[in-house]
DNA sequence: CCGTATAACTGAACTATGTTCAATAGAGGG
DNA sequence: CCCTCTATTGAACATAGTTCAGTTATACGG
């Protein structure tokens, strides 16, 4: 029987990548654990070095899968939005901060990992953050039609960076928890004041 | 002689956060380890333990120190600052970009510390925090004179969230390398833009 | 100045973690 | 059916933070 070997390792790697999800989900980055990892997908710590090269790898493939699911949810937002660009910008944005705040150890996760000094971020990373950047940029290009090109990439990473921030420091436990309304009202605030003076 | 424990103590205690600074400045957080702390202070392990509660603990009293060295440093550049309330926020905005810049690992580390789940932040924290805070709401007072006392809260919040996270994507290598002066940019674009349409 | 109670200091040992690799088991070809 | 070769195993290794019984030093009363 051809492939029977693969097969069962691309089972223990899906298995593997499920239950890493659903870990970092419920407790957490830092609870997972290679060999509560292996017990729970009934394997030996070893087999999980065969399918990813260290654990980092495997949270990274969850991380990809968080993150397109974000993009996910930010594109169906910025669907339903209505025409208005500035309202778009702020349908998203607040989309942001609600998959933030429903998945936010997953979301942490994101942020959390380890990055090997100077490696490069992976390809999926980039083109989904390109993805998320092109949803703002539209709107952008609508609400300041005669700034340069340069100057609208900054535009949008600006704006993405304020949010991101806004969203992160809002749900830091440190920051003593700010309501979820008042980050949606902070997001707004930023967002309608940013783009009320451009006409 | 009384006390000659006490400032032996008291000295380990300097000593050790020295060591731990210069190692978090100079390697990262992640390159702190109680075996090389101990050997560079000349002391055992062990002692660490009766100074400090665990080794988060010495972290925690190295980023009072970051936190307040960064606190200092955009008071200075406020003081240097021209009337112009806008131009104020700009200034300040942009010593904090140069702190995190200009001490990256520590202004990192300031984060990167495992908070346990539920636990307040330190006292230094929100002291360091609201004064910051202050910096802000001062300008913003004077910009947005009409608005309610909890929405200047609200705004000084988001605002120091935005650029907080425009130096904090800008500075990480994972979204490859933007320059200093797009931070830079970026920040007065953000501001400046927010605070146009306000009178 | 000495003896004793108290406290601090030591570092080997314990626990917990990611990772490796010699030994084993099992698949696939002849 | 046997043989080879590879995947898999899990005990062992490396490296952390943290603890604590034993040791050493201090402070203080006499």
């Amino acid at each position: 029987m051809a492939g029977k070997v693969a097969e069962r390792r691309a089972a223990l790697r899906e298995n593997l990548v499920l239950i890493a999800e659903r870990t970092i989900a419920q407790q957490g980055l830092s609870a997972l654990r290679a060999r509560d990892l292996a017990s729970e997908a009934g394997c030996a710590v070893g087999a999980i070095y065969n399918v990813f090269g260290d654990l980092t790898d495997l949270v990274l493939t969850v991380n990809a899968r968080t993150f397109h699911r974000l993009g996910a949810d930010v594109a169906e937002a910025l669907a339903d939005a209505p025409q208005d660009p500035v309202e778009q910008l702020v349908i998203m944005a607040q989309a942001y901060h609600r998959f933030a705040a429903e998945n936010h150890l997953a979301w942490r996760a994101l942020f959390d990992v380890e990055r090997a000094r100077g490696e490069a971020a992976p390809d999926w990373y980039l083109e989904e953050m390109g993805r998320l950047f092109t949803y703002i940029a539209d709107p952008l290009a609508v609400i300041f039609p005669g700034r340069a090109p340069d100057e609208h990439a900054l535009l949008t990473r600006a704006l993405f960076s304020s949010v991101h921030g806004i969203v992160l420091l809002g749900l830091d436990q440190a920051s003593s928890g700010v309501p979820t309304e008042d980050i949606d009202r902070m997001i707004a605030l930023v967002l309608r004041q940013f783009t009320a003076s451009a006409k």
